[in-house]
DNA sequence: AGATTAAAGGATGTTTTTATCCTCTATTGC
DNA sequence: GCAATAGAGGATAAAAACATCCTTTAATCT
């Protein structure tokens, strides 16, 4: 479904959104060990999602990555679709280059009930929500 | 989701369901060139399909690739398991080596409940019953 | 049997994705 | 101002996915 950069930038972002704030940045290798992700690896992508102003990060000492209230207010499709781009949720799941409800292939209706329900999900809850929520759930992230 | 090797084999074994017998074989190239793929590419994909005996064939003139009726009464998911592995369908959608109901990922119980919904379908039906039905509905295989 | 056809199988090449390394630049504290 | 720190950015490398080519093997037809 979504590339391991895509996966790594979810993480990355939730584990910001839960451990750092602006007085408590987080360094690129605090997030990959923390992640088990390759450290240089991820300061690719967090130096992307700093460029499309989706993470908030600060050079030199004490510097590092954190989030905004404004980046953690927005909807967790976004960082997805930074990443992966907006084809994610839309392509064909057979790859016909044509298919829709008029046009469908065989597995449309069953793949765009799958995609569709996890789209709605990750476009209605923002960073903040899920985090809240996984907190409630005692899950660690 | 589904790797590009993946969705070419589905699409062929529904393109011989529909199109090919026993009697009426297909070559290589009369598939790729029905579906627009790589000929040698969906070569060696059949090739796979045909070890693990989810399609049929033989060799020399009139030889070449179609369903028995064992084939046809398979199961979709099986096509797409001998390609992508069984993990496709139970692999954490953000990556993480554990990710359980009991220690769920922020995400796992949205991405479970659609991608089960998808996995049922491709287990419950046969590659038969996906092309009558879309027969049924005019689709062309 | 010999010629021809088409899949099987091995080897190789290309592209994309994933991962690492090194230099540059901005920021902090002394 | 200077040294140290940490992200930004460019270059490079390794691995996986995607694609092609060539030889071998099995089947059919004359």
């Amino acid at each position: 479904m979504f590339s391991k950069s895509c996966k790594y930038a979810i993480r990355a972002v939730l584990h910001l959104a839960a451990h750092a704030s602006e007085d408590h940045k987080l360094g690129v290798k605090e997030i990959s060990d923390a992640l088990k992700v390759p450290k240089h690896f991820l300061g690719k992508i967090l130096q992307e999602l700093s460029r499309q102003g989706l993470v908030s990060s600060s050079k030199g000492p004490t510097g590092g990555f954190y989030l905004n209230d404004q980046n953690l207010d927005t909807p967790l499709v976004r960082i997805i679709e930074s990443i992966d781009g907006p084809e994610v949720f839309n392509s064909c799941i057979l790859g016909l280059p044509v298919c829709s409800s008029d046009n469908p292939c065989p597995l449309h209706h069953k793949a765009i009930n799958f995609r569709d329900g996890l789209l709605s999900m990750v476009k209605d809850k923002t960073i903040a929500d899920v985090v809240r929520e996984s907190l409630d759930k005692n899950l660690t992230l």
